[in-house]
DNA sequence: GGCATTTTGACATATATTAGACAATTGTTT
DNA sequence: AAACAATTGTCTAATATATGTCAAAATGCC
């Protein structure tokens, strides 16, 4: 049942080179892998998931070895503590109502959750769910463990009819508006290289593309997010106004779209050449033929977004 | 269990230098934190506390030898003593950078400012507008003033061709995500009673529903929007399960849609009778005589929802 | 052979330390 | 008004530790 993950594959993961890594099990045993028969490291869920927490202590300000030994609600705590400006007085009754019970959560438990609030149409559980799971696991986190797979579960409880329609819109809502939210609150980061985030036309479903362009956001690039079908003369000349050095594509259904893969092509011709093109979401893989004929980089999972860019970055 | 901060972390949550917080304790003791055995400096949770109010003492204009034999409360009894005649002070430093001159700005500035960002594509600028003139004005009123005028600026430079597809959306995508934030802050009030919001079959104009759902939320209803294009039988099922006492419709594009008169049939049909349909948005005035013939009332301006769910409100 | 991983040691950058200098501000004295 | 001194935040230099990264050589896999 314990899935066993490499390092490159952790490294992926948690956003953290192998070489820290490493490192770190030299110098503080942060985490100490099994090894196969080959003497190889093998991670299971919970060292990735206490790698990211460290990462996220690490990121907020402290020191790897001021933090190595505390205990997972301990970092949390400390993460929290970080984003809430100092108010000295009033502290402690913050959100306690709203708390679920933390040691028991887990991405299950959240996605459970959300999915029976869901069906009552509660929508400030829902909101309440994608903002705690958001401090318990950070955003990649719960993106990749809580957002995608509740965007897998209510396409398959529509499917199934567990779900009708309004449920889906009243999901959509939420999980939009939070990460909408989520965008907005990234600063420009002045130096950095423009990415436009949208999808092709006749492309619905702006989900997929606002977790990229928010995924992409928080690895420090400044995104332009212009939502869901926008015609191909459409990206390119805001890729242009706005002189971004990619423009980053969610295809996420129909599949079987001919129109969208000319829509494709005349993408490619109408920018710039130094202007890359990458794809991404479900339905992706459906168009790869085109894809790879007009050179774009097809991405199967979010953490590859990562270094397809920062391959990029180092590219004129 | 006391955590221990280096000068880093202290440094980032009171918002003082290093340096000075060195010089703090060089010169006046202010803080004396431990070392540790590398001869570093860590600091308590009291410390960073004492600190942070120190430094909130000398941002009010004290000297910080002045201040620095004071005790907590003591300090704390000088801010609050500033704090009362700081406020327009120290308003204009907290986002200098994005502030707009505040004496000079009026309604038509702000819609004029987010135009010309909007055509610059520039973000953060739009989210900036918003979040002030809101701080400026109030909910209501920027909805009224700035909001509206901007959705029909949008349309007419749409119309015009000053504005392509790409500003259409991003412009929604902002004030979206602004008026979902608005909307998801909105705290339940258990007494309250529920209304639905929506927008009917073949209607995609989400934001006019969602400013609806906004101003009526602000008034202390329990608000379920449920986005754009919804059917019949799911805006009434909805309602059911919901026990809402209204459903609201913002009808906004096109005018002439046949089907929709069949809709709107359909939904009173569905409704059970205790429940009430108000219809609004632009275009709704096009669909008066279905709207008459069902009962339901029309609201040509956001005021008049605010009477027209208070009259509900008594009803049973 | 090409690729990924391992260990080890080395390296570069970041951060913290002290001691002192500097510039701008403020209040006092001449 | 000019001169002076105290205040105060910032800055530099030299040094030490912390931490992320890299190179080299070995191993095993395809």
């Amino acid at each position: 049942m314990h899935k066993k993950y490499s390092i490159k594959v952790v490294s992926l993961k948690t956003g953290l080179s192998a070489h820290a890594i490493r490192a770190w099990e030299r110098r503080y045993n942060a985490v100490t892998p099994k090894r196969d028969s080959n003497n190889r490291r093998y991670y299971t869920e919970e060292d990735i998931h206490r790698l990211a927490l460290l990462k996220r202590a690490t990121d907020a300000g402290f020191g790897i070895s001021q933090v190595v030994g505390s205990s997972d609600d301990e970092l949390k705590e400390l993460i929290d503590s970080m984003n809430l400006i100092d108010l000295p007085v009033k502290r402690d009754n913050i959100g306690s109502e709203l708390r679920i019970n933390v040691n028991e959560t887990s991405f299950e438990n959240y996605v459970e959750g959300f999915m029976s609030a869901l069906e009552q149409m509660d929508s400030k559980t829902l909101e309440n769910i994608l903002i705690q799971s958001e401090t318990d696991y950070g955003l990649n986190g719960m993106i990749e463990n809580v957002i995608v797979p509740l965007m897998e579960g209510i396409g398959e409880g529509w499917r199934k009819g567990n779900l009708r329609i309004s449920h889906e819109h009243l999901a959509s809502h939420v999980i939009r508006t939070f990460l909408g939210g989520v965008l907005a609150s990234n600063k420009n980061t002045p130096g950095a290289p423009n990415v436009l985030v949208t999808t092709p036309s006749d492309q619905w479903h702006d989900i997929g593309a606002l977790i990229i362009a928010v995924t992409v956001a928080s690895e420090g690039w400044n995104v332009t997010y212009l939502g869901a079908n926008l015609p191909a003369e459409e990206i390119a000349g805001s890729a242009k106004q706005n002189n971004c050095k990619a423009v980053i594509l969610s295809i996420v259904y129909p599949e079987d779209d001919l129109t969208l893969v000319q829509e494709i092509r005349k993408l490619r011709r109408s920018l710039p050449d130094n202007v890359s093109i990458i794809a991404g979401g479900r339905a992706s893989v459906s168009y790869k033929k085109v894809l790879d004929e007009i050179g774009a980089s097809r991405v199967d999972s979010l953490y590859k977004i990562r270094t397809t860019l920062e391959s990029l970055r180092s590219k004129t």
